[in-house]
DNA sequence: AAGATCTACAACCGCGTGTAA
DNA sequence: ATTACACGCGGTTGTAGATCT
């Protein structure tokens, strides 16, 4: 097989590696470290792109990596992080040792997202304006949910409503919440007066603008994660 | 026993980002 | 400011082995 993406040669091997092209690899790397990823494949005399090379080292080859299934702890911490950070699997992996992102994409690919698929997010915006819309998003999905985000802030920004229904989680990952916002007593009042958080009082200036800051603001509060995939 | 289907995981691909010239 | 290149990321596909019918 033939590689013919740019920067590949023409006779660039591709599929899967022999033991052999994998001792040249290891060997080259262990004992010259790595300049450019390019470079390797050429001084290890494989005929591989460097982006294969990068590939097969970060993934299989370097040291250190768990080669043992994944645990119901490590599942656990995988879930937890996906619901905090979404589909950022190297800042996932980041975050577990020996695992690489490949490692847990495949893993929540394959079996966590199976699980989870059972059931839906339901985001619902209503108001005396717009109480016949009610709209329903496959949690599994960033995209979808990215979706849910950009009806509902529209929709918000646009004042055609004046209650958000939707998870506080939702509503911190739409950029709605300021820093001292309660996710749990807002879901807990939201349950036993039937009744969902308005957003008149949050300060503009409080307003989170970039995920990043939302996530790190999460992982300093452990147990304030929102659930956003249980809220009905 | 054999073909179909499922599962796990390895690898590819396209694209965005950073950096140096 | 622009361009070219290398790298890293996330989505997707390919494949081999296991399991099912």
């Amino acid at each position: 097989m033939v590689c013919e993406e740019e920067g590949c040669g023409p006779y660039m091997k591709k599929g899967h590696w022999s033991p052999g092209e994998d001792e040249r690899l290891y060997t080259q790397i262990t004992n010259y470290g790595v300049g450019t990823w390019s470079s390797v494949a050429e001084l290890a005399g494989l005929q591989r792109s460097g982006k294969s090379c990068r590939l097969r080292w970060m993934n299989y080859l370097r040291p250190n990596l768990k080669k043992q299934p994944i645990s119901k702890q490590e599942e656990d911490l995988i879930i937890s992080l996906q619901k905090v950070m979404g589909n950022r699997w190297s800042a996932i992996a980041a975050r577990m040792p020996g695992r690489t992102d490949n490692d847990i994409k495949n893993y929540w690919n394959a079996r966590i997202r199976k699980k989870i698929r059972k059931t839906d997010v339901k985001v619902h915006i209503s108001t005396e304006i717009c109480q016949n819309e009610s709209v329903s998003y496959k949690k599994s999905s960033r995209l979808d949910l990215d979706k849910a985000i950009h009806h509902s802030t529209t929709t918000l920004h646009n004042n055609s409503c004046s209650v958000f229904e939707a998870p506080p989680g939702l509503q911190a990952f739409a950029g709605q919440l300021s820093p001292d916002y309660d996710c749990v007593s807002a879901k807990q009042n939201a349950v036993e007066q039937s009744k969902l958080p308005t957003l008149s009082s949050i300060p503009e200036s409080n307003k989170f603008d970039l995920v990043d800051e939302y996530v790190n603001f999460l992982m300093s509060l452990p147990d304030v994660v929102p659930d956003i995939y249980t809220w009905n």
